[in-house]
DNA sequence: GCTAGACCTGTAACCGCTTACACGTCGCGG
DNA sequence: CCGCGACGTGTAAGCGGTTACAGGTCTAGC
């Protein structure tokens, strides 16, 4: 019994006689013999493991993201590292050479920051890369997203179609590409109706709820007058609720309010939260399939089949005709 | 310029001249040289990995926990593996089994519902284990957790002490033991202010939204009287409150809300939540404090240093004093 | 009965690093 | 002037698997 002939047998590779297979078996029982990943890892070059690089996993809308990688990374029997790089490039740049070191086998990431020069460096080991939901400065990578931009225009016509004509929008960080989509959106809907553009309606916030509560005390210091909010993320979304509740202003009857991703509790705010739904979950898998083909695939530059999903609109109870109130 | 020499030198392990090491330095840059983690592993016999084993990242605890977990590790340069079990016992043990073989440095996990066999098997490998949040029927793991029973009762006092007396409870799964120590807590609180028990205003939810709605639509349902409602966590509360507006109660003018975790977006729903808040970041943090200095010390058992935090109430708007309505 | 070939199994090289140890060089004190 | 220790560096043996290849046994065909 020499370890070629175990580490066939428990690798199904190669033919190992019936009697010889049991004699193994019952030697691993009595043994608690485990297989060390790590020596196999070495020859094979290949360690089963997919790295996730995102800016916060506290962002309620990247658990889903996660949870979908990770439903079919563990399909696929990969398994999954998880990396929070707060969007600070020097954190990203640590992780990437410590994921060279660690040598993954793919790489996914939602948004990083770096230049392309920088990621370039890791990819050319011949690691692939998938981006997800936010782009990265990468074009050969291969992207899955949903349509920002054509969420938002979907979330403005809602507004329009419901009367509104003094529709704010609380942006989220300029900087970010989906940002800047999910605005242009916003302004095409807003001009394909003719609606005058007013650039005091458009503050800029963070996609956090501070941001949305601050963005719409700006909106309702500067006494600029609006019916309805547009925020480009549910948490902006619920802080501009709850900016909009704190000043007197009752959601939807005063003043509308659509956000864009559809957290699991946006079904749970009060009011419900209309919104544009991203199908988080799938959006996961699809990366982690695209990846995995990748891998599969060998040469580290996966053939470029971007995804893009749509972002249905989410009807609930923070919008309602125009003067209803 | 041996292989032996480079290792010392990037290890700063064992002595080079300054000459052979600009030589070297000079050579990695050239050849962008990166050393293979895999290999280093296979000899030192460590990873610089650890995993975090839990229910669901989808939970909104959940990531904050996950977030000082990384954060404490990613200082020591430790990086995580995560792994998401949805408290399956099959999923538990095939991912304990691939730790193993991954050979990770220790886990962190919470509420593992595989019994403490099972995970025997795994620790007696020399793993070290930590768990955090939730119990594991492994005691001589460490434990790091709020201290369920007594944030449970101070929830309780705080609805007393407002006049409250028919004060429903909304359970979490009553198979996990913080579910029945966060019970405990409520109706400690309640006996300890003479307040008579009533089974009818026990309802059993699952610390989901769904079942915070539909334990009080149950409660509705059977025209039982109450004033108030303890409900286990932050999300049980929120779909109590989305119940209770369902049904044309107000929050907290008709009925008083308080929750439990104290999730970030606890503070922006309408009305913001009163909560227990449970410190997930720095029990994250301590965790993996815990952890990295079990594994220092080398043998798999840590020293059982349990450290249970307060949660302290964070009295917000969802509660009011009894009859202001 | 002999041999070709199928079928198992063992031998040994190798994956890329760490590290015990051997070795050579040098400076120093005696 | 010699010997010794300190200091740098190289050699080689693993770490625990995988896998190319060699070899041994057995069956079947001639």
């Amino acid at each position: 019994m020499s370890t070629a002939t175990v580490s066939r047998f428990v690798n199904r590779a190669g033919p190992v006689a019936g009697p010889t297979g049991k004699r193994i078996e019952t030697a691993v029982l009595a043994l608690g013999y485990r297989p060390n990943g790590i020596a196999r890892s070495l020859v094979t070059k290949t360690t089963h493991t997919i790295a996730f690089l995102l800016p916060d996993i506290t962002n309620p809308f990247f658990p889903s993201l996660v949870k979908g990688v990770q439903l079919l990374a563990n399909e696929r029997s990969y398994v999954l590292l998880l990396c929070s790089t707060l969007s600070d490039p020097r954190k990203e740049e640590e992780y990437l050479r410590l994921l060279q070191a660690k040598q993954v086998d793919g790489i996914l990431a939602v948004g990083l920051v770096l230049p392309r020069s920088q990621i370039e460096r890791f990819t050319s080991a011949g690691v692939p890369l998938v981006s997800l939901d936010r782009d990265i400065d990468y074009p050969s990578a291969p992207r899955v997203h949903v349509n920002h931009r054509k969420g938002a225009q979907v979330a403005t016509q809602h507004l329009l179609a419901l009367g509104h004509r003094a529709i704010a929008h609380v942006s989220g960080p300029p900087q970010l590409r989906v940002s800047r989509e999910r605005l242009a959106g916003y302004e095409a809907a807003l001009s394909a109706a003719r609606v005058r553009r007013d650039e005091r309606l458009r503050v800029t916030g963070d996609f956090s709820e501070d941001g949305g509560y601050r963005g719409v005390e700006r909106l309702l210091g500067e006494a600029v007058h609006f019916t309805a909010v547009f925020a480009a993320n549910d948490l902006s979304a619920i802080g501009a609720i709850a900016a909009l509740k704190a000043h007197g202003r009752r959601v939807p009857e005063d003043v509308s309010v659509v956000g864009f991703d559809d957290i699991h509790l946006a079904a749970y705010t009060s009011p419900p939260l209309t919104t544009i739904h991203q199908p988080a979950l799938e959006m996961g898998r699809c990366a982690t399939e695209i990846l995995i083909q990748a891998i599969a695939d060998g040469q580290g530059r996966p053939r470029s089949n971007d995804r893009v999903f749509e972002g249905p609109l989410i009807v609930r109870d923070s919008t309602s005709p125009l003067g209803r109130g």
